[in-house]
RNA sequence: GCUGAGGUGGUGGAGCGGUCAAUCACAACAGACUGUAAAUCUGUCGUCCGAAAGGGCUACGUAGGUUCAAAUCCUGCCCUCAGCA
């Protein structure tokens, strides 16, 4: 089977970094899993960073005020994930948004149903007790798999009623890639410490022009891209409302929230191999069980 | 110094005699996750015992008082803010 490296973990632990490197030494191309970093015009605030010497796809594949989600970046992926392979090269996934990771790695089958705007803006005037109603009549079996949770959750609810819904048939994909997953982490000060920086270093690079021009772009606040951590807060500081100070000091907090997300999902997992970036050598750690897993046969 | 407003949990901010360990929001902590996923949603959240039901203790600036009962009413004191001097 071919192989297919991956390197996740939360946001400002040095992932591409440690792809860039690893490409370097395996003749790998690098690809973005990222739910943000697809976005043309969101650079900075999204931490995108470029090499000279590795490949890096998966940015700027749309425009913010687009439609965009897993079921595109799960095509774009699998095309790029084969061309790579093509050349004789390892891809390697890189990413954070642990949705996408895992379209790619376990070929989640039910995006092949589209949305479907004029039910969803229907399905949003109801309540979650009218949806889960509704969901239970059309597919009981699924209705009854939800949790506590996602029977409240209006957005997940009205997924499901669009794929009950559907005449299309999703059919289970098989996995297609041998992979081998590297998780990067650390304890949650350090990490702390890294997006204070992180932000520091973002804000001097320009991030209150980058978020200036896509208000003059025309992009809404409300738009989806606009919810990326840190946006919001930046324009509202742009428009007034927020000083300076507020909007970093809530900037820093929305990323930390959303680290802690990102590790309730990849903690889940049982099949990562982690390594804590506060070691000063972890880099050399990962390439030798990279390199261990590339020669087995 | 005088006048007015106010001091509530980690924070903002309700409550204005009993149903108050105190609406709500935020933060914090834990969790969910199959076309919005950096999104969305759930649970916990004074403290102690308990698996739970439930129970104990301490709390609404501070010291007293009134009352069967006070975060809520009265008085002194301390502090904060606004206006006048």
């Amino acid at each position: 089977m071919n192989r297919l490296l991956e390197i996740c973990g939360p946001t400002a632990t040095g992932k591409t970094d440690l792809g860039v490197y690893l490409a370097e030494k395996l003749n790998g191309e690098i690809i973005s899993a990222d739910s943000r970093q697809v976005y043309r015009g969101m650079t900075i605030g999204t931490g995108k960073e470029y090499s000279d010497t590795a490949k890096i796809w998966g940015y700027d594949l749309a425009q913010p005020t687009d439609e965009f989600s897993v079921a595109h970046f799960q095509k774009f992926a699998h095309k790029k994930i084969s061309e790579i392979l093509s050349h004789g090269k390892l891809p390697i996934l890189v990413g954070g948004t642990g949705l996408y990771i895992r379209a790619i790695l376990e070929n989640i089958d039910t995006t092949a149903i589209p949305p479907n705007e004029l039910l969803r803006a229907e399905l949003e005037t109801k309540s979650v007790e009218e949806l889960f109603t509704k969901l239970h009549e059309l597919n009981p079996q699924k209705a009854l798999s939800l949790n506590e949770s996602d029977k409240q959750n209006p957005r997940r609810l009205i997924r499901a009623l669009e794929i009950a819904m559907s005449n299309k048939q999703t059919t289970v994909k098989p996995i297609l890639y041998d992979s081998l997953i590297v998780g990067l982490k650390s304890d949650m000060s350090y990490l702390e410490n890294r997006l204070k920086m992180s932000i520091e270093k973002r804000m001097a690079r320009g991030m209150v022009k980058e978020v200036t021009d896509l208000l003059h772009a025309g992009v809404p606040l409300e738009s989806k891209a606009m919810t990326a951590t840190g946006y919001r807060e930046i324009a509202l500081f742009i428009l007034g409302k927020l000083s300076e100070e507020e909007a970093t000091q809530k900037w820093l907090l929305s990323e930390r929230r959303y680290v802690k997300r990102q590790l309730t999902w990849f903690n889940k997992r049982t099949d990562i191999h982690w390594f804590d970036i506060a070691k000063a050598h972890y880099k050399y750690e990962v390439e030798e069980v990279v390199k261990k897993w590339e020669n087995k046969p």
